[in-house]
DNA sequence: GCAAAAGTGTTGACAATACACCCATGG
DNA sequence: CCATGGGTGTATTGTCAACACTTTTGC
């Protein structure tokens, strides 16, 4: 049997919900547009290969402070493994793929080579990296409905409809307000601040401001059917 | 920048729903025993270093068609990678991890130094295999409530007391079979066969004999809040 | 008959959507 | 005072656990 080198490569899809207040937010994420063959000119997914004394989580975060200057990560998982064997063209990489959320106002500086993109209005990519993206959303659309992930895409303070912009733009339907607060609310997911924004610029009554209450990925809404004998929601 | 060797690995937890008929069934995970240092003697996941040629679900099957001589795997997913730098020692060597399904009353022949090890009672194992054990079998649990992964565990056709014994010992907790029978057949998961089983040892109505209704994996319990507005469900 | 096991009917708790209605502010 | 957006109350629907009750068999 041949023993081939082969390459470990750590890509993470950086999602952020964009353009919230003006107008027509939506999902983008950070791509990094390639200077060199193969694949010139294409968009790539930020990341590189992996050391030798650093995991792959700290690989990511590593590549992400180094190469688009982004330290600010509000969440980070571990997503899948990519290993076609021709994958990449020439030397044999194996990629594992990240998650990362970034909160939305944040809007860190930016090397050159590195912008947003929408999710569904992708450019021309490298390698499978469309194939990772799509992996990323669909994770993230599904963690929205059960856990309280919104937390690492939402400012730290923020009113009722801009969180419902945000569900909405990841979720990719309409989401109503009300409700989101509801269920939020009973969840636990959320808390009110006391303090108020002030109304927008055509009236209205104030919105009062909510903040996550936990900035920690945790599971809210625990399997609904099969759930053991005498369960009661929430205890706490 | 040193540059190290690295080697892949990939290891599957096959799982399996054991001493079904004899009163006390347990859920059970394949391991195989050490004949060589480094940890010699202690239990390991199944598994060996990836090919050139091979994706990793690829190499997961033939370790587990070549090692344990195992081919009849109903249900093959990707778990997560561990890759801390001494995970395993001397050479850098990354873990891709799978969760493996076998149907219940199948009982492969294994080679003499694999044995199935109850999930809740393992031996002393290998480098970071206990953690890679919990992880499955966190994720199987997770998948029975909102998935019809138990096609993957039940015989192809069964009466409800035993697929209320497997999701019992999955699931660590009592399932009321009335109830499980209810959810699973309007979910579609489950179809009645037509046939009944002959009432047991001490009488009793005999029971009527049921299947999996797909043998692939699907979600069928799609997210209970922040759904679409007019979401109506299962349609069909 | 009688015990045992399987399966059905029913009820109550709870969660989530939908929608009508009330509240507070700016112009 | 009215338009605009925020927030609450409530009806409806649906899901599920719990449990009583009926059905069907072996002995």
């Amino acid at each position: 049997m041949v023993h081939t080198i082969t390459e470990h490569e750590v890509l993470t899809a950086v999602l952020r919900v964009g353009d919230l207040d003006s107008g027509r937010p939506r999902l983008h994420v950070l791509l990094w547009q390639r200077a060199r063959e193969p694949q010139l000119g294409r968009w790539s997914l930020p990341g590189g290969l992996l050391r030798g004394n650093e995991d792959i989580t700290a690989s990511a975060r590593r590549q992400l402070a180094e190469k688009v200057d982004l330290r600010e990560i509000a969440h980070l998982e571990q997503l899948a493994v990519f290993s076609a064997p021709d994958r990449v063209p020439d030397v044999r990489t194996i990629a594992s793929t990240f998650l990362g959320l970034v909160p939305s106002p944040a809007d860190p500086e930016l090397p050159s080579d590195t912008h947003w993109h929408p999710v569904d209005d992708l450019p021309p990519m490298a390698f499978d990296h469309e194939t990772m993206v799509a992996h990323a959303h669909s994770r993230l659309v599904a963690k929205m409905s059960y856990t309280n992930i919104g937390f690492a895409l939402a400012p730290t303070e923020f009113i009722l409809s801009t969180l419902r912009d945000i569900y909405s733009v990841v979720l990719g339907h309409q989401v109503d307000a009300t409700n989101l607060q509801r269920v939020l609310v009973r969840r636990g997911v959320i808390t009110r601040t006391g303090t108020t924004a002030r109304s927008g610029r055509s009236g209205g009554r104030p919105a009062a401001r909510y903040r996550f209450t936990e900035s920690q990925l945790r599971v809210t809404d625990e399997f609904a059917a099969l759930r053991p004998p005498g369960w009661v929601g929430l205890e706490s």
